[in-house]
DNA sequence: TACCCGGAAGCTAA
DNA sequence: CTTAGCTTCCGGGT
């Protein structure tokens, strides 16, 4: 990841081509301002949408109109003698020498309507737009944010509960809008991932979205109500259809819509070579010959084609550009025809639907406002200007782009817009406590993200389980689907090998400097609240930064996972599984129109409630412990949160009396903390060797020997001492509150 | 039946 | 070539 390289912000757009060009507009948007936001409707209805087509006389006309619409010193048109595509290649410099008090003006409203253009084109069967393209250059940079609640997930929405509401708004990114959405969270912290409009499809997705789409309107709303409609599949829906064998196809109409949305990647798109392995052979259904052929591959395909462009254009980035959008254009040619006929009708529709307010606003502001529209965002391009400092952040963490399980939950967990609460959300974020909401449908993104499609829950829980061994997570006992992150992202980042964890033991300090806290320690649950503060807005500013691209079978981030799902969808129609389809495309059009500036929607699905009583408060209460373990068999404590025993421990010999345990406690008013269990046995020569992969049989003897039952729920018995050291943990009042604290509640007895 | 666990072998990218 | 991080299978338990 450190690879990618980023282009400066203020690089000349000249070259590069037109994904490109979302790319530095996005992060470098043009001021925004309420002018620019009716700029599109009040341009000479003569002028082609896309300025690359103007001719000389569109030009002047484009110059006078905003000479006089925004009071612009007069220009010297002598020196505008250009048509569209020579005035597009004209950078914000070159703007600034033939007209000195008005050059940044119309750079950048040429930029907004470049934007619109390309956005449009997305509806355009000769214009593939690639998703990835409107990523961020570089790795790392990080919007600015503004310092909103880091979980804040405002407690109006629930997100489990929440309603389809925003899905238009979610769905498709209205051509005009220029807020790009940030980029799918390059790292774990930048974790908003697009949202997924299945969602909020009306069906049932739970957590749809919060956002509201109140927001400017911004949204984009205007497909939206397709994608409501489509939607109905629920989450659950896509569960069912858990491999991509599966036939069921859904209707495009979220698709296409998000199609739309892309605008740049018809390079990117005609760029890639499509691979031949079909994925979906069987399911796909065709709709078109064309994408008969087609179909079976797309996603793969589509993925590659992504992140091949994305990846070029980073590297080449402006040299290569042009050379490039030719190619591309060419390919995306060929590419659109077989998706033009599934996008036609949407495009009608969506253009009907676009309401004249998306075009331009979206630049000024968040295009998605929160539903609680409390959090204000920053909206504008100071916003996005501030954030051109932070794409080359050297120091920034590693960035693992979603490429490793763990980040890609932590992405999509925290997606600013809970875009993807229909698939995991957060039950109790302080503590690190999520739930797979959809199981298959999370695991089939899994799979595109990894292009292993035939990913399954099956396959993605044994990855989880993988985790046991190193401490990053443990499951939740007695709630299906639950699981509790041990390790907040910025420690995982950290950790060169999380192999390595395997032998650190949270509990003594003596672990290595590198090694991150022990997870359930007290302190890793304070770490685990500000990091994820520090995230959130770090995510910000990741969006931005464009990812590394993945190689073949690279991990592509979020956004562009959910954008290559949606371009696929738009080409060939619905994957076989429709319901992970439409997340994705939800998603992809979420990152499209989600505001950068966005403040994190509110749709906590599982409210955070730092955001609530503020990140770094702390509160301590007596902690009731749970019997588990090993005597105790208390079963009362019922099914709720029992410790877990840490794998890694059972599997190592002695290790596991080594390491420390960190259950899940809840306290008398049912609040879950996390306790530090410590066995009293522990050697520090008790870890594993870290090449150990597989653990030896006879390590559950060994476990048990030591005093631990094999037997998952409880793991290391929670004996006294354990109890006396039991560390409280903070409190969050959300974990507490709201819904998402129901389902611990509810266990309480 | 679905979930969950964990051993074992294999694969891929770094 | 080695290693990390899964992926894929699988048998078994709840």
């Amino acid at each position: 990841m450190s690879k990618m390289k980023m282009l400066p912000v203020q690089l000349s757009l000249n070259s590069l081509n037109p994904g490109i060009w979302s790319d530095v507009l996005w992060r470098c948007p043009p001021a925004p301002s309420s002018q620019l936001a009716e700029l599109k409707t009040q341009l000479p209805p003569s002028l082609p949408s896309d300025p690359r087509l103007w001719s000389r006389e569109d030009v002047l006309v484009f110059l006078r109109f905003c000479v006089r619409e925004f009071d612009l010193p007069k220009l010297d048109f002598d020196l505008f003698q250009m048509n569209g595509k020579a005035l597009c290649l004209l950078t914000r410099a070159d703007f600034g020498h033939r007209c000195p008090g008005a050059g940044d003006v119309l750079h950048n409203v040429l930029q907004m309507l470049i934007i619109e253009s390309h956005m449009m084109q997305w509806h355009l069967p000769n214009s593939p737009v690639t998703p990835t393209s409107r990523y961020p250059l570089s790795p790392h940079s990080h919007p600015p944010t503004p310092t909103w609640p880091p979980l804040n997930a405002p407690p109006e929405s629930s997100p489990f509960h929440s309603t389809p509401h925003g899905l238009a708004g979610h769905h498709f990114m209205a051509p005009n809008s220029v807020t790009l959405s940030p980029p799918p969270s390059v790292d774990s912290q930048a974790s908003s991932p697009p949202q997924a409009p299945y969602q909020n499809g009306g069906g049932g997705a739970p957590g749809a979205g919060a956002v509201a789409n109140g927001g400017a309107g911004a949204t984009a709303t205007s497909v939206g109500t397709t994608s409501s409609s489509s939607n109905p599949t629920s989450s659950s829906a896509s569960s069912t259809g858990s491999n991509g064998s599966q036939p069921n196809i859904m209707p495009m109409k979220g698709v296409s819509s998000a199609s739309s949305n892309h605008s740049d990647s018809e390079e990117e798109y005609s760029e890639s070579k499509l691979p031949p392995a079909p994925l979906y052979s069987a399911g796909s259904p065709p709709s078109t010959p064309i994408l008969k052929d087609i179909k079976p591959n797309w996603t793969q395909q589509l993925t590659n084609s992504f992140v091949n462009s994305w990846s070029q254009q980073q590297q080449q980035q402006q040299q290569q550009q042009q050379q490039q959008q030719q190619q591309q254009q060419a390919a995306a040619v060929a590419a659109a025809a077989a998706a033009a006929q599934a996008q036609q009708q949407q495009q009608q529709m969506q253009q009907q639907q676009l309401p004249q307010k998306l075009t331009l606003d979206n630049t000024a502001g968040p295009v998605l406002a929160p539903a609680g529209g409390s959090i204000s965002a920053p909206t504008t391009p100071s916003y996005m200007y501030k954030a051109k400092r932070e794409f080359f952040p050297e120091n920034s963490e590693p960035n693992t782009n979603g490429r490793l399980l763990w980040d890609f939950l932590q992405q999509l967990l925290n997606d600013r817009n809970q875009k993807y609460s229909d698939l995991i959300a957060w039950k109790c974020r302080d503590t690190g406590v999520f739930k797979i909401v959809d199981p298959a449908g999370l695991a089939k993104l899994w799979g595109i993200q990894k292009n292993h499609l035939s990913m399954n829950y099956d396959k993605m829980s044994r990855a989880l389980r993988y985790y046991y061994r190193v401490n990053i997570l443990r499951k939740v006992q007695g709630e299906r689907h639950c699981y509790q992150f041990l390790r907040n992202p910025t420690e995982l980042k950290n950790i060169k090998n999380i192999s390595l964890l395997r032998q650190s033991t949270p509990s003594t300090g003596s672990g290595a400097s590198s090694m991150p806290q022990a997870p359930g320690s007290p302190a890793a649950v304070q770490n685990w609240n500000s990091q994820q503060q520090q995230q959130q807005q770090s995510q910000q500013q990741q969006q931005q930064s464009p990812q590394r691209p993945a190689s073949r079978n690279g991990p592509m981030s979020l956004p562009a996972v959910a954008a290559v799902a949606a371009a696929a969808a738009a080409a060939y129609g619905p994957p076989p599984t429709s319901p992970l389809f439409m997340h994705a495309i939800n998603g992809a059009f979420h990152y499209l129109s989600a505001a950068a500036a966005g403040p994190p929607p509110n749709s906590p699905a599982l409210n955070t409630p730092s955001a609530i009583g503020g990140p770094d408060k702390f509160q301590f209460h007596p902690l009731k412990l749970e019997s588990n373990g090993s005597g105790s068999g208390s079963e009362s404590a019922g099914e709720d949160l029992k410790p877990t025993d840490l794998s890694v421990s059972s599997k190592n010999n002695n290790s596991a009396s080594n390491e420390d345990c960190y259950p899940l406690i809840r306290n008398a008013d049912g609040l879950t903390t996390i306790k530090l269990i410590r066995h009293n046995n522990d050697h520090q020569g008790g870890a594993p060797s870290p090449g150990e992969r597989s653990p030896k049989p006879d390590d559950q003897q060994s476990a048990a020997a030591a005093g631990i039952t094999s037997n998952a729920s409880s793991p290391r018995p929670m004996d006294q001492a354990s109890s006396e050291q039991a560390l409280p943990v903070p409190m969050d009042s959300d974990c507490n509150g709201g819904e998402s604290e129901d389902s611990f509640r509810h266990m309480r007895q």
